[in-house]
RNA sequence: UGGGCGGUGGCCAAGCGGUAAGGCACGGGCCUUUGGAGCCUGUAUGCGUAGGUUCAAAUCCUACCCGCCCAGCCA
């Protein structure tokens, strides 16, 4: 029995969801859900929403939300509504809605022909309001924003009725209807919910239902003057969409009993809220409040600079929104407060990018080498796979000539121990090339810094083998002089130093765990020749260093990338250990 | 302090009374024309703490400790 409802989520659940996990998510939202269907308690349907506010960009804690609202959905056959809670017109504008309309479909989500918004449920809400008035469970309150705070009480003290509590049904009709009409000013009058003063949860002490906001909606224009607060417009947009599941963060939790409140006071259909918590990551900040200054003074370029944990940013940064899927399915879905390590996302990018990235010789560092034996004039197209994970991504040609750029920390006048690369006297392998020897070491006389290398190539190892099967331990990535094309490439690090950047000292706040390296950019690289015209958006693996994405800055003169994420790099960990030792 | 939630390895997270899944990170090894990828392998006598019930407890009971959320006419 229990094994139908399994076998159906695994073929629904596992179409848009490539984790490589084999076991079907058993999160407990699922759980109940899978109870409801048994109990037929929605008459089998499963109906969820992504209910966003449009004043501010979509980042990846809203991902994981989408995912599971659309996730759910979609693993039970159902549908996923995509609502926008637009209830406060001085917060909201419509270059929002655009944005994240934009940010979910490439997400991969659709949500048909169910594009909703809370104010299209305005008038409704207000007959609503009504009912509540003549049920004698709402009334009009004339005090003022200080005194109902005053009135509410604290934590530990109870609060008091308010003086307008007993107003007759007849007088809170009329003003409440003057409200509508604009007869009064913001924070004169406010339409409250009659419940209990000293109840023990705050939001039941008389909540507000609706407020005088004397501001232009961005879909209702200057129709209305009085605004349903987020409490009492949310629970009945759910109602009248026929949400059956209502799946919301944590913080909603003491806010169920007042929905609930609202939906038995109205006597209307009764969608089931459930609560997660939200994602949290590592050495990076998942709040609206918390980005935007980031944006706003200028500590990041805008809400898509790549170091942003944005949707818009990380596109740009160049992760893959199946990187991101996977992501969010790995993270799970539970209670408790969680800080999941960003080193996770990292890997599930480069999951993806190691099947799908083209591979491509670009020099971050260039140093310059000479190989002596070769040919002045003779230049060579040598095969190169695109991509060694999968052979249909065929090969192109790369052109070999006399010069070439190698990175510079790929050679090393003095190596340690375990240094595989050039080193004075040592062979290694150019990657689809020929092996090369350092021969000798040109160095400026004044700095002594090593500006070129002059190397004797065997053409005997053309394609990187040795006929006489003798072997060499390193391996570089190169690219000829003459046919390079120049890029800049801009690197990336963590947008924080501390795992936790709210976990500060009194007095200081989170932007002093901002890390000053969080961008290196790279002017004089050297990039082969085949990333010529390469499309924005586009993404390569940069043999041996990393991901990398064509930026928008792109002209048709000079190429710029963004480093997505690095390869793991072994190298830097036994590096780390012999300066540990 | 009132109310609501939560506490399983460094970070996530399964577990639903029958003797601690899995992933990331980390360590060891194999393999390799990317020090990439891949493959193999190691790591909780322990589930916030202390008692109790039971043949058997992370799971049930009791008390305590710690963390998060709520005092916007924000969402």
């Amino acid at each position: 029995m229990k094994n139908t409802t399994t076998e159906r989520r695994n073929e629904r659940g596992s179409k848009n969801i490539p984790t490589t996990d084999s076991t079907p998510p058993t999160d407990f939202i699922r759980q109940v859900i899978e109870e409801d269907l048994k109990t037929n308690r929605y008459g089998g349907r499963v109906h969820t929403r992504f209910p966003p506010e449009p004043n501010g960009y979509l980042h990846i804690g809203h991902a994981k939300a989408i995912c599971i609202d659309f996730g759910i959905a979609e693993d039970y056959g159902g549908l996923c509504n995509l609502r926008f809670d637009d209830t406060n017109p001085i917060k909201e504008e419509s270059e929002y809605v655009e944005a994240i309309k934009e940010d979910v479909r490439w997400l991969g989500f659709d949500w048909g022909d169910r594009e909703f918004y809370a104010s299209d449920y305005f008038e409704q809400l207000y007959e609503y309001a009504v009912q509540l008035i003549k049920k004698g469970k709402a009334y009009v309150c004339d005090l003022s924003p200080d005194e109902i705070r005053e009135y509410r009480g604290t934590i530990t003290e109870r609060g008091k009725d308010s003086p307008y509590r007993n107003r007759s049904i007849e007088e809170n009709l009329d003003l409440f209807e003057r409200m509508r009409a604009g007869e009064f000013e913001e924070g004169s009058h406010v339409l409250r919910a009659k419940i209990d003063m000293t109840h023990p949860n705050l939001l039941m002490r008389d909540p507000i239902m609706y407020r005088i906001i004397h501001a232009t909606h961005h879909r209702t224009g200057d129709k209305w003057c009085i605004y349903p607060t987020y409490d009492f417009a949310h629970g009945q947009s759910d109602s009248i969409e026929g949400i059956t599941h209502s799946l919301c963060s944590l913080e909603f939790e003491v806010h169920r009993p007042l929905y609930d409140w609202y939906l038995d006071a109205l006597e209307i259909y009764h969608p089931q809220q459930i609560e997660f918590a939200r994602l949290n990551l590592s050495h990076t900040v998942l709040r609206k409040r918390r980005l935007r200054p980031l944006v706003e003074e200028g500590y990041v370029s805008g809400w898509d600079d790549p170091r942003m944990p944005t949707l818009s940013g990380l596109r740009r940064r160049g992760c893959p929104p199946e990187a991101i899927r996977d992501f969010c399915n790995r993270t799970g879905i539970a209670k408790s407060d969680n800080l999941v390590d960003i080193s996770l996302l990292e890997y599930c990018v480069r999951q993806d990018l190691n099947k799908r990235a083209p591979r491509v010789m670009a020099v971050l560092n260039p140093l310059r080498v000479v190989i002596d034996n070769y040919p002045e004039d003779k230049v060579e197209e040598l095969d190169a796979d695109n991509n060694p994970e999968d052979p249909s991504m065929g090969t192109r040609k790369i052109p070999f000539s006399r010069v070439i750029y190698i990175e510079r920390e790929d050679f090393m006048e003095d190596p340690p121990k375990k240094y595989f690369r050039l080193a004075p006297g040592r062979e290694v392998r150019l990657k689809h090339a020929y092996y090369i020897t350092c021969v000798d070491v040109v160095k400026d006389e004044r700095t002594g810094e090593v500006i070129e290398l002059h190397c004797t190539y065997d053409p005997e190892s053309r394609g990187g083998w040795a006929p006489d099967g003798r072997k060499v331990r390193g391996t570089l990535h190169w690219v000829s002089a003459i046919h390079s094309l120049e890029a800049e490439v801009r690197l990336y690090d963590h947008l924080f130093v501390k795992a936790d950047p709210e976990d500060v000292e009194e007095g200081s706040d989170f932007k002093a765990a901002l890390n000053p390296n969080s961008l290196e950019t790279l002017t004089s690289c050297r990039v082969e020749p085949s990333l010529a015209g390469a499309a924005p958006g586009s993404r390569y693996q940069f043999l041996r260093k990393g991901y990398f994405c064509v930026d928008p800055d792109s002209t048709d003169g000079k190429l710029v990338f963004n480093r997505t994420v690095s390869l793991r790099d072994t190298w830097a960990k036994i590096q780390k250990a012999q300066k540990n030792s």
